[in-house]
This record gives structure tokens, C-alpha cells and sequence, in this order.
DNA sequence: GCCTCTCACTTTCATTATGCAAGTGACAAA
DNA sequence: TTTGTCACTTGCATAATGAAAGTGAGAGGC
């Protein structure tokens, strides 16, 4: 009964996929993670400085939408470690495609 | 000499490329160029209904990074309509990824 | 026990971006 | 002359972003 859970702009899987990772931030996260990396203060460190409180968000709706994992490796204190999910590893192939356009056509970053 | 035109948040060709289309509209406007529209009112017929001045700026953002080139088909008064250039048709190709990758794991838009 | 430190966030708040609606300029048609 | 269309631009209220400080749950040293 229940198809979507809020007004959606449209019924495309474009703009569906958009709301989950269209933005400036939530892409540099899955590629964190491609690169190995698993906690919170490992995505801080990277060289983009994302603010603390975007990260947070960005990890709550990566897993809300199922693309990521949170995986608990102590209770007392409670921390945890993120993984791609199934889902998310296929994201993951997106992101090595934006990484090879990118390489190819953005003007700041061709001429290395 | 002239590497980069302004700080960059990083050298990351990831980075880099959402800073040309990391947001909610701009992939939508590429997937609206794929389908073969090409002028501005077509833009804004689309079901996500993208409001005019973000659809200008998105325009103008695609164009000065070389994703887009605007052709005038009348002079008087100005006309033109929008094409995607050959790293614009590489970006398509991430276009057609990401929806076939939402229809495959967006809830709101799984359940057709 | 007490103090300091780390990790993983949360909160605050000034700044910026978004998005709705109305306005503008250049014509074409009636 | 009046109306209409296309392609934007402008104004403004609201929402998102981002810098920085704060919080809570322990761990480790003394």
C-alpha cells in the first residue's frame, strides 16, 4: 500500500538516486570507503575538510538508504565502523566512473 | 601558470566533478539533453519542475565547464537550444548508470 | 579518585543556496 | 495596439551549509 514514504519530485530513478547522493559531499564518503577507509575521524582527515556535522548527516541518510552499513566494534563506548553495502558497492562503480570523467574534463584537475 | 582558477577543495577528480554536477538538478538536465530536448521551456516541462533560475544557473555552469554548448538558431530575438559535447555524452554514460542504478535500489521508485 | 584525552558526534549560528513567484526584453501574431 | 511566447532575471522568504564550540562515554596516566 504504502509506495513511497514522502512526496517524491518524480517517479524517474534518476532524481530517486539523486535525493540519496545528489550533492557535494555524500559521493567523497563512498569513495572513502572504496579507498579502505571506515570511521568516522578517517572520512574527517580527508582533503576536502567536510564539516563535522554534514558528515554525520551524510552517513544517516547513506544508511537509511541502505548504501551503507554501520557496523558496531565496541559497545562501551559505542563505536563504529561503516561499510558499503551490496547496493553500495554498485554506487561504488559510479564513483570510479565520475573519478575517470573527472580526471578527463574538469579544467582544475587535468593538469597535473 | 594559471593551474587552477580558484581554491579547489582538493585535487580529487571526484571532488572536482561534483563540483560541476554535485547537486539535485544538474544530472537530471544531462538526462533531459540525452532524452532530445534541447531548449530552456523543455527544461522546464520535466516532472521534477526545476525552477527557472536554478535551471539558468545549471545551464550556465554546464557551459562554462565545456559539458554544454549553447547553439543560437535565431538571432532576433535570441534563441538557442542545448547540446552536449563529447565530455558531456561521457557524462551520460553516468547518467544511464545512476538510473539504472536507482531503479534497482531506490525504494520510492523499486515498487513499479 | 582525579585529570586529561580521544572518539563520535550534536548544537549554535552566521552565511549561502534554494525555490516560489513575479517581472523583463525581444520579438511574432492577431 | 494588444496579446502571447520564449528565455531568462530579480526579489525575497525559507532551508541548507559550514565553521566552531560543546557534549557524552569512556580510556589511560598518576
Amino acid at each position: 500500500m504504502k509506495t513511497k514514504e514522502k512526496t517524491c519530485r518524480s517517479d524517474c530513478p534518476v532524481a530517486g538516486a539523486l535525493d540519496i547522493f545528489g550533492d557535494r559531499w555524500t559521493l567523497l564518503i563512498v569513495r572513502d570507503l572504496l579507498k579502505g577507509k571506515r570511521r568516522y575521524g578517517e572520512f574527517l582527515e580527508s582533503g576536502e575538510k567536510i564539516p563535522t556535522n554534514i558528515l554525520a548527516s551524510r552517513l544517516k541518510r547513506l544508511e537509511t538508504s541502505g548504501t551503507i552499513k554501520k557496523v558496531l566494534y565496541s559497545e562501551h563506548p559505542p563505536r563504529a565502523e561503516y561499510y558499503l553495502t551490496e547496493s553500495g558497492q554498485e554506487l561504488g562503480k559510479i564513483v570510479k566512473a565520475v573519478f575517470v570523467w573527472g580526471r578527463k574534463n574538469v579544467a582544475s584537475v587535468k593538469s597535473t
